[in-house]
RNA sequence: GGAGAGGUGGCCGAGCGGUUUAAGGCGCAGCACUGGAAAUGCUGUUUAGGGGCAACUCUAACGAGGGUUCGAAUCCCUCCCUCUCCGCCA
């Protein structure tokens, strides 16, 4: 959520940020709704101001002996009553236009940051660095990743289908043992680099979704459980970030580092016929999130050293990848600044999205109300926080079927997950 | 799921219709005392919004939301959460 008094102040500034995002985005009727909002709330305090002073001459006058039924009170009290018509005219007005406020500043994204490079959609995103072209196999019959996990025998699609439905999928024997490896090797690192292992609730109440952005306006991309305010997790984000929703932290506890494994549940809504083979995209897919709540002046710094860690994943198992910066056009609802990483599937010949890592500055933190305070210093600050993939387990997966596939349509371990898996080959 | 007890400031805990402007304690910070410390004393110690250049000032908040009243932490209703016992359960 933006800060209010930031649009206030700034009008134009806010709405030529928001213009690198795209069109459709108005502050116009948020300004006047705030202009009025302010002068109910000023006539409001002043006729409360006044209802509290009739009520306390009351109270004081009882006390000193006065008739609660003579002529002098009686009259207070008339007063009292008049105000309290007053006070309840105005009362619902305001109340109603608080709520058509923060529902619109609820719908609006978060200003890009400076540095985000501006463009109007992913064709405009600029590719910041790249990494293991040596370790691009050479093969040129490599099969695509589903091709090779039904031939192993991993991978069971159409009987996961049977069980839930469509955009399901269930792994058996070395499938199933080397994405536990995967979990496993990724949550070990980032252990290892520094961030606190977290086994958060999986189901989600609205007030966390509403907190890191995925409500109001995504709803359809998330399960609901329909009889209970209660959602299932789309991405570890979202539970761990609302580990901290209405606290106020000390300077001391910051920087928070998390990790955390959990499956991610997502509708992919509007996704129909893309990528329907093999482990892109799931209903249900595991991953190891990264989430770090910092103080605003290191969040810059942060977001890069979190870019690494992710990096590290994929360096550790020698998986070639590129790191794409998204422009303005292209930038998550909540992101000021945002990295992916994407992974070279050599199959298909493209790199794909494998970790999306962002700086949300205290957009998050306002929605769900994380701040923290400086020692010796008055007043509370917003946090601000990031949160990365470290990596999708999934289309890990899919991209070490590829990238180490050997001609006899077996699965050369990379090296770092041997020790998980105890063998060199599957 | 059944029965009962609760939810008050950073924490403990009193208050159960009117100087509560939330007692008292603990903790924390500053000052005094001290060679230094402990102990002691004094002072201070929430958050958010509005107005003001500022000093300051008004409003709101006792789990959440409604209601009764001139006035609600206190009474009524609904919901949420915690604890205890019973039942069920990995």
């Amino acid at each position: 959520m933006l800060d209010i008094k930031l649009i206030r102040d700034n009008p134009e500034a806010v709405r030529d940020k928001l213009a690198l995002r795209g069109d459709g985005y108005d502050i116009t009727e948020i300004v006047e709704l705030d202009r009025q909002q302010r002068d109910l709330e000023t006539q409001r305090s002043q006729l409360q101001a006044r209802s509290n002073e009739i009520g306390k001459a009351i109270g004081q006058k009882i006390k000193s002996g006065s008739d609660p039924k003579g002529e002098e009170i009686q009259s207070l009290k008339a007063e009292g009553n008049q105000v309290k018509t007053q006070l309840s005219d105005l009362e619902p007005q305001e109340k109603e236009l608080k709520a058509q406020l923060e529902t619109l500043l609820l719908n609006l994204p978060n200003l890009p940051s400076d540095s985000t490079p501006i463009g109007k959609d992913e064709t405009e995103n600029v590719e910041i660095r790249r990494w293991g072209d040596e370790h691009k196999p050479q093969n040129e019959k490599i099969l695509p990743h589903w091709d090779i996990a039904e031939k192993m025998g991993i991978l069971a699609v159409d009987r996961a289908v049977k069980v839930a439905q469509s955009r399901f999928v269930a792994l058996l024997g070395a499938g199933a043992a080397l994405e536990r490896a995967l979990i496993s090797f990724m949550l070990d690192r980032q252990i290892a680099a520094g961030y606190t292992e977290v086994i958060p609730p999986f189901l989600i109440n609205s007030a966390s979704l509403q907190a890191t952005g995925q409500l109001p306006k995504f709803a359809e991309e998330s399960f609901k459980c329909d009889s209970d305010d209660l959602w299932l997790t789309p991405t570890a984000e979202v539970p761990l970030t609302n580990l901290y929703r209405d606290e106020i932290l000390t300077s001391d506890e910051l920087p928070i580092y998390h990790c955390a494994y959990t499956p991610c549940f997502r509708r992919e809504a509007g996704s129909y016929g893309k990528d329907t083979r093999g482990l892109i995209r799931l209903h249900q897919f595991n991953k190891v999130e990264l989430v770090k709540v910092v103080r605003p002046a290191t969040s810059e710094d942060e977001h890069q050293s979190l870019v690494r860690d992710a990096e590290a994943i994929l360096q550790a198992l020698k998986l070639p990848y590129r790191v794409i910066e998204l422009c303005t056009g292209d930038l998550g609802f909540g992101a000021n600044k945002c990295y992916d990483l994407e992974v070279w599937l050599p199959a298909s010949g493209t790199y794909r999205e494998i970790s999306s890592c962002s700086n949300f500055g205290d957009f998050q933190a306002r929605r769900g109300n994380v701040r923290f305070k400086e020692k010796g210093k008055k007043g509370t600050q917003y946090a601000h926080t990031l949160n990365g993939s470290g990596l999708a387990i999934g289309r890990t997966m899919a991209a070490v079927l590829e990238n180490y596939q050997l001609p006899d349509n077996t699965i050369r371990v990379p090296e770092v997950l041997q020790p998980y898996l105890g063998r060199e080959v599957l």
